[in-house]
DNA sequence: CGACTTGTTGACCTAGCTCAACAATAGTGG
DNA sequence: CCACTATTGTTGAGCTAGGTCAACAAGTCG
């Protein structure tokens, strides 16, 4: 799931202590116990402080986020873009064999469940039912992700601002009731969105003063009016008859 | 590989008589003997006419195209968009459980070996060494379709319209020196690029204008000035410097 | 030949970029 | 604690790429 993929709703299971071995991903479905008791050998969480990249011993990894959030950023000469967004319970891959510069980072305190992609590899080859998941999972987050970009081209300034903050809000701060964390700074997301800062914060004070949103601080809000944000999405009507 | 990737070289023998029984591709190397055999008994060549769309008995199906050139068009509502372009030596995927409307679609006369998604679906089962070559296939064209989709949402008018014929130009009319066929009308250039059909004209008439390329009939050109073309890309000096 | 699809061109308008000033916030060292 | 600086966010005033509307040309197919 990339930037922003509107589809996925999380499911992960915190690790239930003494019952479960892995915890309840997509990737996981279906493994009996002695696969479950490999991988479970293989998985474990690691931490990483927000800013930090994700990588273990300087190499990628494969995991599932279990708390916290990524950008996924590309360097490119001086420059740094941030091309897409994970959230708690997506599949942190290692983007393919070509990663061409593209690397996750921290937004916050994340928890990842995974491996290192080398050892993941291993698994897959040892474990013929992750590799179905893991197949079915990167169909569908290239399906995903063909969605959500084709869109993005064709959305504007408001619509994807309306996505993002869509997406942002399946994550809510625990305890806070419906205040959630942009993470991103107004460049940044003006990064991820394809639109300058400027841009984003006209679009952000907008929604605010249309009452459809409530700003804390720059960068913690809370919606009011879901539907009207759904609506502000324009996926709906769509219908601008192409042939 | 989707829309306009710039990446992936074909690299398809035609299918050489007697020696070869699958065509020189990604998805087939370092198969034994007996795998490939295996694969040949449930892959066949089919053939597809302009506008066809690319079902066996209403289903999906995978395969490696083999001449000619396949659209994704996603139909919502009565609007039709074309969302992806499949040139020759592409993948052709069932692109992921969620289907959602998207159908890929003859642009010519196409061949593609393949076989239906469901008995695909099944050899990966019997052959590991082909659900490995696909996983990377699949994770190949993610990461492709990630970088493609990116730019794409930055990208100006007439950098979309050179990189996509560039991507054509890969692929010119046999006999025909260096002459490409576009395929596409302009409506449908614009819808997959996410520009208006006005705004298509314009840029490929500039183009020919400029002298980088020559117009023998609207769907018809010759690329007179490569280099040009690629710098219109955008591709390299896109240092627009963001933290 | 006439009807229909596709492409071209011009005139205009608007969303979002650019430039520029300024405000709010967070550190930091005295 | 306060000044001092750096980062991040806000707001306004133009400017421009590309969308919109509209007329017309060029193929193309019966």
């Amino acid at each position: 799931m990339n930037a922003l993929t509107p589809l996925p709703e999380a499911t992960v299971v915190p690790m239930a202590g003494d019952c479960a071995l892995l915890p309840d991903h997509a990737l996981f479905v279906g493994l009996c116990a002695a696969e479950q008791e490999r991988i479970a050998q293989t998985f474990s969480i690691h931490r990483f402080n927000d800013g930090a990249p994700i990588l273990l011993d300087g190499a990628p990894m494969v995991g599932v986020i279990q708390s916290g959030a990524l950008a996924r950023v590309s360097r490119s000469g001086i420059g740094m873009q941030t091309v897409g967004l994970l959230l708690c319970g997506d599949l942190v891959s290692p983007a393919g064999p070509r990663t061409s510069g593209v690397l996750a980072m921290a937004l916050d305190r994340t928890a990842i469940f995974g491996t290192s992609a080398e050892h993941f590899r291993a698994l897959l080859r040892e474990v013929p039912r992750l590799q179905l998941n893991y197949l079915d999972l990167v169909a569908t987050e290239l399906q995903a992700t063909r969605g959500w970009y084709t869109m993005l081209g064709r959305k504007t300034a408001p619509e994807r601002v309306a996505s993002l903050i869509l997406r942002l809000s399946r994550q809510s701060i625990p305890g806070s009731e419906g205040l959630i964390d942009l993470l991103l700074t107004r460049d940044r997301i003006g990064s991820l969105l394809g639109l300058k800062m400027e841009t984003v914060s006209r679009q952000i004070r907008a929604f605010s003063k249309a009452g459809v949103i409530e700003m804390h601080s720059p960068t913690k809000i809370k919606v009011l009016d879901k539907a009207a944000l759904v609506r502000a999405t324009g996926d709906i009507w769509r219908e601008t008859s192409r042939l």
